[in-house]
DNA sequence: CTTATGACTTTCA
DNA sequence: CTGAAAGCCATAA
């Protein structure tokens, strides 16, 4: 089990250690847990995420290199997170139906965890 | 083992 | 500057 954990369950680890009000990017996690050309593989472990892991895993800190949702296309809508962030003290503004945040403001720093 | 997909990122036109 | 295409990583079939 300490030989090479699934990439999954790293990537669990990873998002679950982002503070509360914090966000991170996808090519961050990703260069964490492997390599930072993996963030789409990040993507992936998310996207598989079960009912379970939601409710550890504060995947909705979790955002591409832009600081925004594009979690349109799955069954949690993107006001879903936008809602969570908020709730954790996150400011995400609306532009063109897209939820943005401010990642000067609010990205993770991983060598202050 | 090869092909296809994706909650991404970067580069070319 | 905006839009489209290729690329890289990992998983599923």
């Amino acid at each position: 089990m300490d030989k090479d954990k699934n990439f999954f369950q790293k990537v669990y680890e990873v998002v679950k250690k982002i503070p509360a009000g914090k966000v991170a990017t996808y090519q961050q996690v990703a260069t964490i847990v492997s390599t930072p050309r993996a963030a789409q593989a990040v993507g992936w472990a998310l996207r598989a995420l079960s009912e379970n892991q939601l409710a550890v895993v504060p995947w909705q800190r979790v955002i591409n290199s832009k600081g925004m949702i594009s979690i349109e296309n799955l069954k949690a809508p993107k006001e879903y997170q936008a809602k969570l962030l908020k709730d954790e003290g996150v400011e995400v503004r609306l532009v063109e139906n897209n939820y943005f945040i401010d990642l000067k403001k609010y990205l993770w720093d991983p060598h202050t965890n």
